[in-house]
RNA sequence: CGGGGUGUAGCGCAGUUGGUAGCGUACUUCGUUCGGGACGAAGUGGUCGCCGGUUCGAGUCCGGUCACCCCGACCA
């Protein structure tokens, strides 16, 4: 075991290579035998938990509220709205069959040709149209606006290419849908979920994040706008963490929802869907991890503070009766914290292995210190440890994990900002695009000219930032848009 | 779907011109350790991806097949 983590001290000269090994060494996820698939462990999932918790909160703040539809649909449903099935018909995977017999030889299974569907399921790569079809159904009146729902679940899209948390065949995430009897509101809507979401990512996770709408190419099929927050990670690519589309009338329109208007006449609803999924996690570990492992945020850390008392059986014992009652001050202010007194490990290999887990702060307690009555304090963002009277542990710590989790948050600020570059030369940017980074730049908003850049130098088109979307001071009209030398995923 | 690669113990790998299946690590037991990834001793664990062929004899040679990985293409 020791041999295998010394290996991550070292990072790897190919930057997924060191982030798929954090992810096992970590003990966050596995492999599937499945292929494409992910087993996420519990030390992972607690994680999840912890960001479906706050999610839910924030969600149900804006009015959402949570629901559950099936996870086949009908194939028929799916091509309803043309951009949408275009977008999405090469990656579903199919039902065909509902039964399965023995084969003629009698040692195993075959698919029973007797049994095939009439009309195929779809495994949900996104639900718009199953729920568009319950909604006809759920809306009459204007009074049963706005309808919004979320629902918690897992989806399947049957990638080419996987990788753990970022892109993997079958992945859990959380999508709304939303309908509004008027534009405006939907529009609305949508922005307002980003902004949650941008929310989320920079209060919770402590990774910052651009704001802006997706070109043409790059929006969600089926929509008229996707807006998205784009982090980015420590080599340099962007990330899109999370989308808010406004998806205009086209689901209403397709599966015929309508509702009677104030005005008793007959009204087509808008619609908005954001989502966000177990790629967060992605986020989270190439944004703030380090040689020695993850770097959790406190506030998504399943484990925030972990106790190791030292020294043989009778010491161990005695520094327990005395860190007992902080254990229980700090739990009582919500604090999760685990006692580590395992006798079958040496501190060496706990340090290293809750370094690797990323547990924010660390409390180390010995015999020494029992006579001079202090405690060994440890910040897993710095590495920093020191010995601090035990008097008032509990306070310092509080006050630690704040300063933790605004601490690394500054970090990847300051990381991020120094590799965003203005660039007005195409010449210039062809250059500089090699070494990564974000790049405020001018586009006509061609998709031709997408097309070229992409080509060229590799580099896509993240996002129209909101803040600088209109921005015509060259005359042209020219919109200021982010590209980055390659993406992790879109 | 193209190009390349790999299948041998839970994981990582070696296996020479064909001759009894190996190493590291993990795991189990015992002992000594315990303030930064301990050490010693003894153990457990494998139809060598699958099917067929050549041979007295195949992890090794030949044919087929399956799976997975990497690079492309693709990717709301």
């Amino acid at each position: 075991m020791a041999k295998e983590l010394k290996e991550l001290t070292k990072r790897a000269d190919n930057y997924s290579q060191w982030y798929n090994d954090l992810i096992v060494k970590a003990d966050l996820a596995e492999q599937s035998a499945v292929r494409g698939c992910m087993v996420i462990k519990p030390y992972g999932y607690a994680i999840w938990e912890k960001m479906q918790q706050q999610l839910d909160k924030m969600f149900k703040e804006t009015g959402a509220q949570n629901a559950y539809f099936p996870l086949l649909i009908p194939k028929s449903f799916l091509s309803r709205e043309a951009e949408h099935v275009e977008g999405f018909a090469k990656e579903c995977a199919v039902v065909t069959h509902y039964r399965l017999k023995t084969n003629d030889a009698g040692d195993g299974v075959v698919v029973d040709p007797n049994a095939r569907l009439e009309e195929e399921l779809i495994v949900r790569p996104t639900s718009e149209t199953i729920i568009w079809n319950t909604y006809k159904n759920w809306i009459q009146s204007w009074r049963d606006l706005p309808l919004m729902c979320n629902q918690w679940c897992n989806v399947m899209r049957w990638e080419m290419r996987t990788r753990p948390f970022l892109r993997t065949s079958e992945f859990l995430w959380q999508e709304g849908h939303c309908a509004f009897a008027t534009r405006e509101e939907a529009d609305a809507n949508a922005k307002l979920m980003l902004k949650v979401y941008a929310k989320f990512a920079e209060e919770w996770m402590a990774v910052p994040v651009m704001q802006g709408v997706k070109s043409e190419t790059e929006r969600f099929a089926g929509a008229l706008d996707t807006y998205t927050i784009e982090a980015m990670m420590q080599d340099g690519k962007a990330l899109q963490s999370g989308t808010s589309h406004f998806l205009g009338q086209n689901f209403a329109k397709a599966f015929d929802v309508t509702f009677l208007n104030k005005e008793n006449k007959p009204d087509t609803p808008w619609a908005t869907s954001w989502g966000v999924s177990t790629r967060l996690i992605g986020a989270l570990i190439m944004t703030h991890s380090d040689d020695n492992g993850l770097v959790l945020p406190p506030r998504l850390a399943p484990i925030q503070v972990v106790v190791i008392p030292l020294g043989k059986a009778e010491q161990v014992a005695a520094v327990e009766e005395k860190l007992n009652p902080v254990i229980e001050q700090l739990r009582a202010l919500g604090i999760s914290v685990k006692l580590d007194d395992a006798d079958n490990k040496r501190p060496g290999f706990k340090f290293a292995d809750y370094e690797l887990k990323g547990v924010p702060v660390r409390l180390v307690m010995g015999a020494r210190d029992l006579e001079n009555g202090t405690i060994e304090v440890m910040r897993r963002d710095t590495l920093e440890k020191e010995s601090v009277p035990f008097e008032g542990i509990v306070e310092r710590v509080k006050n630690l994990l704040e300063d933790i989790q605004q601490n690394i948050f500054k970090k990847a600020v300051t990381y991020r900002d120094a590799h965003i570059y203005e660039c007005d030369n195409y010449e210039e940017f062809k250059e500089k695009v090699k070494d990564g980074g974000f790049f405020l730049c001018h586009w006509d908003g061609t998709a031709e000219t997408e097309a070229k850049i992409k080509e060229e130098t590799q580099a896509t088109i993240r996002c129209v930032p909101f803040r600088i979307r209109t921005d015509t001071r060259r005359g042209y009209g020219i919109r200021k848009t982010i590209k980055v030398p390659r993406a992790h995923c879109t």
